[in-house]
DNA sequence: ATGCTATGTAGCATTAATGCAATATATAAA
DNA sequence: TTTATATATTGCATTAATGCTACATAGCAT
């Protein structure tokens, strides 16, 4: 089996990052990451690591929980 | 650059697992994985993906946050 | 001694996650 | 118009995460 068979990772980082006024390149610069790479979780496209959803929680100032879900998230809040 | 290059993620699985009386094998079971991954895991030769994370956090009935940290957790509780 | 369970270790194969470069588009500002 | 910023898209390369198999060991039963 591979690592993360179709199974996806709904999120609010695109959410959380424009509420804070951040591009994708800045909220990259503060995670450490490629913007590229942001881009690319916020469509969904895969799965983030641990350690990279660790990292944009904590530059989002949100909990992993409150920023990732097996399950979707209602729309707004 | 690689994925999560010499960037650990601390772990308490083994404690949390022992603490439902739970073999790595009944961990795996419930979490959908080999039980050689909750090893490598719990030796934290590895971090794991956000999915797995996630999954092993819910059959041991914690938050992620609760069992993982970017930072070494303290002994005892 | 035999068997079973739990664990560690090692090796190999597969693939998703990430980096990075290039190009395109749209918008806003100068 | 030109420039800059933000984003999307495509493609390619690298590597870590995971699956799986096999073998070894230790403990605890029987």
């Amino acid at each position: 089996m591979s690592r993360n068979p179709e199974e996806p990772v709904y999120n609010r980082i695109e959410e959380s990052r424009v509420a804070l006024g951040l591009s994708r390149q800045d909220l990259a610069n503060k995670a450490g990451v490629h913007y590229q790479t942001i881009g690319y979780l916020e469509r969904e496209e895969y799965s983030p690591s641990l350690v990279l959803a660790i990292r944009i929680a904590k530059s989002l100032n949100h909990e992993v929980s409150e920023l990732f879900s097996l399950t979707p998230f209602k729309k707004g809040k």
